[in-house]
DNA sequence: AACTATAGATTACAATTGTAAGGAGCATTT
DNA sequence: AAATGCTCCTTACAATTGTAATCTATAGTT
């Protein structure tokens, strides 16, 4: 039950982040901590926040003097499916081509490669 | 110079990824490779071609009585855009996160880690 | 030469997305 | 109490996307 038919566009992850790190916030809150990142309207904000809600992305607590929006969906399980449907598509389903690519094109330093690395022996070890 | 400003959206990676693989290729060429995969009317693909062309992504040999269509951006560069952009999204960027979530998410073979751990080798000893 | 099939160009149309403005209702300040 | 200002709700509007159908010109068939 925890899944929705829509999609969350590019601009609504970003709202969906910062609910992700810290809710229940009122819209004048997420509004708050989009600032810094970004230029867009206290309106747009709204707009956003209205049709995450109708998704089934964001809750509301309506029981405050001002609404309170809270995830419905976790952060892992939008990322699953975010990173399920891009791999699909951009590396038929492979994670190998995608690491064989990132590895590379993208400036990866000794350290990174050996925290990569770490994060696999874990999963074998385990 | 290799650029284009706009993004190829999902249905039209597909078509993207059957010139990928075979080129030049005539519309016709291009609408039976994808109908094993697709359930596309032929007149989509066609509007999807136009739009591919139009956006710079494929280029058109008129010089023939039937039109040839060839990739004007490589499957390479294509994937480093989507996997930059997917990566910020999603992950603020970090292919770290990314593999450990996969990690942690997805059902991965031990020979599968194995794989991914050579990729990684190979790039720490180059 | 007329007819038809085919390819490519043009047009269609609703849903989603990015980007907001306008309006209604309640709270706060004169 | 009237005016003002926030909050939330409703509406706007162009671009992109998915999904085609129609139209036009060319080529091949009879």
């Amino acid at each position: 039950m925890n899944n929705i038919s829509t999609k969350i566009s590019d601009a609504e992850w970003l709202v969906m982040k910062v609910v992700w790190h810290t809710s229940p916030l009122s819209a004048a809150g997420i509004v708050e901590r989009l600032r810094p990142e970004t230029d867009w309207s206290p309106k747009t904000i709204q707009t956003m926040i209205g049709r995450l809600v109708k998704k089934g992305a964001l809750g509301v607590d309506k029981d405050t003097n001002v609404y309170l929006y809270y995830p419905l969906l976790s952060q892992e399980e939008c990322r699953q499916g975010e990173t399920r449907s891009f791999l699909q598509k951009v590396y038929d389903g492979s994670i190998h081509s995608l690491l064989a690519n990132f590895v590379a094109n993208e400036t990866l330093s000794p350290r990174e490669i050996q925290e990569l690395k770490a994060l696999l022996d874990e999963k074998s070890n385990s």
